[in-house]
Order: C-alpha cells, then structure tokens, then sequence
DNA sequence: AATATTCCCGTTTTT
DNA sequence: CGGGAATATT
C-alpha cells in the first residue's frame, strides 16, 4: 500500500523538468509560478493537485479558478486522468462566485434567482438609468459610462464611492448614473458580470464566519492567469487563502493583455511582497515552438521597457523562419493566407492544426471568404453570438421571467413576443403601474389586481399571464423537455418557422438550442435550468472552439492566449490595427499590444506567419497603412521577408546618430552628395530643424527622398569629381 | 401590426 | 460596410 502510494507519486514526477518538479512538490505556503509561453504549465499545475491530493489533502479541498471554461474543463480531465479529480473544484472566476452567491444569498445581500445581466442587458439598463437622471444619452455616450462603471466595479468602487471626494462634475455625474443603474439592476433582480466578483470580494472581506467556512473548505487555492487579475480577483484570491497562505499563482506577465479591463499586472509583480515568505519558481524552458519562433518573440517581447527580465529557451529544432509577409490589399492578404492554408494542408497538415489570429473581430470575415472559396472548413470562435440571436434570446428571457419574476428586462422582451396584441401602449401603462406599485411588471400581473383600466388589451394580457403560469411547471423537467415545452407553447416555434422556408436557420438555431441544453443536462446531470441559464451567460468565445473535428480556427488574439496550434497565421500587422488605436483616444498601452502579438507569435509550434497588407478596408474605407513596427523589431536573421522590402538594418536596440559632417556648412540646395544606396544624387532643399537637418535629394534613379542628415549616410560630392 | 425604408451609429479586445 | 433603431408606409 505505501509503497504503490510512493510509486504513483513518483510516476507524478518522473518526466518533470527540475523547476517543474519543485513547483509540483511544493505543499505549503504561498507559491508563484513564473510560467513562460509553452512552458508546462498547464502540466504543472495539474500534476501538482494530483500531488496535493495524494500527500497532504484531499481533492475537495482544492480550488483551482481558471480564466476560461475551456480552460477549467481541460484542467479538470486532466486531474481526472490522473484519477483524483472526482470533488475537486475547478471553475472560472465568474462561475464560482456566481455559484457562491445562489448559495450564500442571504449573507451576499442578493435574490437567490438573481439572473446574469449581459452586455446588451446592461447597455439597455444603462440608457434607462441615463435617461432617469435628467441626461441624455449623446452626452453620456453609454458605451463610455459603461466602460467607466465597469472599471470602477472592477476597482471594487461602489456606487456610493465613486465619486467620493471628487471636485470633478463629470465623474459625480457619472456617479449619479452609477447610483440609478444600481438601482434598476437591483429592482430587477440582476447582477452584471463584474457583480460577480465585486459582491463576493466584498462578502468575504466582510463575513468572517463565511470566510472561515471557506477558508475550511478550500485549502489549497490555485489562480491560473494571474497576471490578468483585476482588483475584485486579487481580492477574493488573497481573503481566500488569509488563513491557509496556500495560494498558487500562475503567470506570465509578458502575457498580461487586459489592463483595459481592469487587470492589474502589479498583482503578479509584486506577489512575493504581498505573501511574505512566498516561494517563486521560474519556468523559462519553451516545450512547444522551434528555436527561430522563439527567437522572433523573445526578441519583440524584449522592447518593453517595464517588465521582468526572463530567459526564455528551448531545446526544439531551429525550424523554419517565420514569415513576413506583405500584401497589396486585405483581400490579398486573406487570399494568400487561405492559398497557403490549401497548400499546407495538401501537404499533409491536419486543418486542425491551424490557426488565423487577428486583433479586431472585423478582419475574419475575408479570411472567411477566401476560406470559403477554397474550400477549407474553418470555425470561428465567437460561440457567445450564438446566444445573442434574437430567436435564442427570446426564449432564453422566457425562462429569465419565469425563473425571475423580477426581471423586467426579459419581460419586456417577451411580453409581446411573438406578437399577441400588447402594444407599446399597454406595455408602458403596464410598465408604469408596476413602478408606481414598487413591483415589476410580472409582479404587478400576477397579483390579480384589478387591470380593466390598461384598456383593451386587458384580455390578451390576461392571457399572457396564464400562459406563463402554464411554462413555469416546466422548469422541473430535464432541460430538454423544458425547452421544448418553452418553445412550443410560447409561440416562438410557430414564429421561426420561416413560412417562406427563405430563412429557416432560426428555427435551426431553436434545435441547436435544445440540444445545447441537453448536452448540458448530459454532462452535469444535477445541474437546473437555473444553472444552465447561468452556464449560457458566462460562456465566452474559446469556449466553443472544438479541438476534434480539424477544422481551422480563426479567433482574436485575445482568445488565442492559453492554446498552441502547430501553424500560425497572424494577419493585419498594420500600425494602428497591431498595435491597435483608437481615434482621438491617445492612451494606447503599446506594450500591452507588444504582449498581444506576444502571445500570438507563442501560440505557434512549427510554422508563424505574421502578414500585412498595404491598403486595408475598414468600415467601408480603404486607406493606405503603414506596417506595423512592431514587424521591424523582429531579428532579421530569423525571418523571411517576402512582398516588401525588410526593415534597414540597425544596430539592436537604440537608434545611432551619426556626427554631422565636418563640411556641412557648404551644404546647401544644388550640393551634390552620394548615399551607399541610392547612389549619386542633388540636394534640392535642406533645412536646419530644431532637432534634424532635413534635406530633400533627387537621385540619378530619378526617386526623391527626405532623409535627415543625422541618420542617412549621405556625404557630400564635388562637380568634378562626377564629370 | 407588419413591413419597408431610411438613417445613423460606431468601429478593440471579453468574463 | 453592416446592424439596429427610428420612422414611414400600407
């Protein structure tokens, strides 16, 4: 017994490197893992809850939080693999507190069927809580208060203090809005996703008895993606482990791309001072890609000036170079890419095994197109627009009201949907009694109070009120018959079903829908309608990317971080698309773009491909780009350019000036002067700037050139020595 | 109430 | 360019 207990132990370890080994023994205490791009971390980490489970606890004490729900299903079949996954809890942040929160309502402060309020919920309400405040919507652009009450939520600034001690109208106006948008999402019974996190940081900053209990619960705490932890998640990580100090980081912050959403890199860089006596392992060696596109990305990631400073290796073959490749047109760039795909795969590439990033959702649909017309199959990983179809709404705000009688969100949505006679008048008397009443408007219907004064329609609201009383038993069946039963009695299957048959992919959607849910009900067989309703609102992108099935994927680079796809394409590498900018808006992290392609050029095992084209199209505009110089930092002894010229050579890092020459006082418009490149040429203009010497030349090739005196080697040619 | 039409918007990344 | 909302039309 104790002896196979020893070996299987051992088996744990056998094919570990040192670092990794030590990250996989270490038990107790505080615990970063400085995990480079392809370093095993994934491998780490799961041997090491296997080695936890096996030595010191047991797996229901283990807490492993992810980023993604790919992320954590992967994690959790691989712990099980290991045969000691049963009970352990793996989940993203956003799915544990929600789970905490159903569970823990009463001491959080919330309704226990508190429905997921997403993006478009949560705009919706946003305008309304603008409206009520007296403003309007073209001052305050919802789209910038909402980023500001997300940021704010995720800096765990409540309503209340936001705009505390701030002289600044605009930010106490905001706060106003703060305050009303609270204030319907509590009406409502709602919680949008940065709630989550606030409310469970905050509950268990405050509920030490909780906190204990938790605490009891989950011994060991491991947070994968450290470095793109906001404050809420810094938070909730460090009251968690407040006791047990066994929390284990993982990280990379060279691949830390979500400050713009709160993410604070500091977490991870400055974890040994916030856990004393904390054990930080170095995980540099690169198990996936080949030695040149290591290189490449070693060398791009090394302009950034605020980072830690990491030795990244491998011991892979050198591999091809990566290519660079230079386009006319964004429709020739999605052509080569697609070609090349094509020819690839004819030469034996699984289609599986490749993969098209991008940095703006916009540029995959010619690469689609092309794909198209090459006849490859391909997947996008954009799964969440799946639940933002109206058909698939709508049913989903049918099991929303019936789940949450408060939710007028979705009650509004359905009330009239498909349409039985409740105007938008009736509506907003409805709605406007119902306020008057302290109640939602399903509250206000279901009451039985006395409606004959909402006019005609009285009747068919009636009706309507009955129909709901009818679905609600339906949330006790299996997911399926539930759906079915939603679906059909509602009147969406009848709505769908495209009499014209021009359209029938929404009825198709209705089918993937249910069997959707089924699959759910398949895999967690305890799991509610609530749960899988909960599960549709916190899917994300990846999440539905399938691994099997070889088809290419196409995602954005954001989503791309935590796989590894052996051919690599990274297109639009233009200044102003990679790194990214936004009109008018100056404050442009360019490092964080620099870890965005980062993590893009580190996915790739084998093959990277990194492209730009020379005109690109971007809502209806075609303009002329400028490549992205981020492609100029590349070593240039590791890459292939083709269709463009590669970058002058220059001296790594900085930029040399050369001494101005002795004579140029004699330099003047009509000077002859010689340039190693271009040859013979006549200085048209030259003038003296505060900073460079400017001149125009026209060479004997006939180009003209603006070049400064300072950088170019140009040196200056007297009449007779020409002839 | 349903359909047709226009217009106007924004336009990064996402749990 | 394309989606969604507002507006016009029947």
């Amino acid at each position: 017994m104790q002896a196979s207990t020893e070996a299987r132990i051992e088996s744990l370890l056998a094919d570990l490197s040192d670092p990794q080994r030590e990250a996989v023994t270490h038990t107790e205490g505080p615990l970063l893992i400085l995990a480079g791009p392809g370093s095993g971390k994934t491998r780490v980490v799961t041997r090491r809850a296997a080695h936890l489970a096996r030595t010191v606890t047991e797996p229901h004490h283990i807490l492993a939080i992810t980023f993604t729900n790919k992320a954590a299903r992967e994690m959790q079949e691989r712990v099980e693999m290991l045969d000691v996954g049963r009970g352990m809890t793996v989940s993203t942040f956003h799915a544990w507190c929600a789970r905490l929160l159903r569970r823990y309502h009463q001491r959080a402060g919330v309704p226990p069927n508190f429905t997921i309020f997403d993006r478009q919920d949560r705009r919706k309400l946003l305008e309304e809580a603008i409206v009520s405040s007296e403003l309007s919507t073209s001052n305050w652009p919802p789209r910038v208060v909402d980023s500001v009450i997300s940021r704010a939520k995720n800096d765990m600034r409540t309503a209340g203090d936001f705009a505390d001690g701030s002289a600044d109208w605009e930010r106490r106006t905001i706060a106003r809005i703060y305050l009303a948008y609270e204030d319907l999402l509590t009406r409502r019974g709602g919680l949008d996703f940065d709630d989550l996190l606030m409310r469970v940081a905050m509950l268990l900053s405050k509920d030490s008895d909780l906190r204990a209990e938790l605490e009891d619960r989950y011994r060991y705490v491991l947070v994968d993606e450290y470095q793109d932890t906001n404050a809420a998640q810094y938070l909730i990580a460090r009251e968690l482990t407040r006791r047990n100090k066994n929390l284990c980081a993982t990280g990379d912050p060279d691949q830390s791309i979500y400050g713009w959403r709160g993410a604070n890199i500091r977490n991870i860089l400055s974890f040994e001072q916030d856990h004393p006596g904390a054990k930080v392992i170095r995980l540099e060696q690169n198990y996936r890609s080949t030695k040149r596109i290591l290189a490449a990305a070693d060398a791009l990631i090394a302009g950034n000036v605020n980072r830690k400073i990491k030795t990244l290796w491998t011991q892979n073959e050198e591999g091809a170079t990566v290519d660079v490749v230079e386009l006319e047109s964004g429709e020739e760039e999605a052509e080569r890419v697609a070609g090349e795909i094509a020819r690839q795969i004819r030469d034996g590439t699984r289609a599986g095994d490749v993969a098209v990033f991008y940095r703006i959702n916009s540029l995959s649909r010619v690469i689609e197109e092309a794909l198209i017309r090459e006849g490859i199959a391909y997947q996008v990983a954009r799964g969440v627009e799946f639940y933002n179809r109206k058909e698939i709404k709508d049913v989903l705000a049918y099991l929303r009201i019936l789940i949450n009688p408060a939710d007028d969100t979705a009650m509004l949505r359905v009330i009239n949907t498909p349409p039985r006679g409740i105007g938008p008048t009736t509506v907003q008397r409805l709605a406007q009694r119902a306020r008057a009443g302290g109640r939602s408007i399903f509250e206000l219907l279901r009451s039985g109070d006395d409606l004959s004064d909402v006019g005609r329609s009285a009747g068919k609201v009636g009706q309507f009120v009955e129909l709901l009383g009818e679905l609600a038993p339906a949330l006790e069946l299996g997911a399926r018959e539930a759906l079915e039963q939603v679906i059909s009695r509602s009147g969406l299957r009848a709505l769908y079903r495209g009499a014209d048959g021009a359209d029938s992919t929404p009825d198709a959607n209705l089918d993937e829908l249910i069997s959707a849910a089924s699959r759910f009900q398949q895999a967690s067989p305890d799991a509610t309608i609530l749960d899988w309703l909960e599960h549709t609102a916190l899917l994300s992108d990846v999440d539905t990317v399938r691994s099997e099935g070889g088809l290419v994927t196409l995602m954005t680079l954001h989503a791309a971080k935590g796989l590894e796809f052996p051919v690599v394409f990274v297109i639009g590498l233009e200044e102003g698309i990679i790194p990214f900018r936004r009109h008018e808006e100056n404050e442009v992290d360019e490092e964080e773009e620099r870890r965005l392609l980062f993590v893009g050029m580190t996915r790739a095992q084998k093959r990277l491909t990194l492209s730009h084209a020379r005109y690109r199209m971007l809502r209806g505009r075609t303009d002329r780009t400028v490549r992205s110089p981020f492609l100029d930092e590349l070593p240039r002894d590791q890459i292939e350019w083709s269709g463009a010229p590669a970058p002058s050579p220059r001296p790594s890092g900085t930029v040399e000036f050369r001494e101005l020459p002795e004579d140029i006082a004699e330099w003047s418009a009509g000077t002859l002067v010689r340039h190693p490149l271009h040859g013979l040429g006549q200085i048209l203009s030259l003038q003296r700037g505060s900073k460079w010497t400017l001149v125009d030349v026209e060479f004997q090739s006939g180009s003209r050139k603006t070049m400064a005196v300072e950088f170019a080697k140009l040196e200056r040619v007297e009449f007779d020595e020409v002839g």
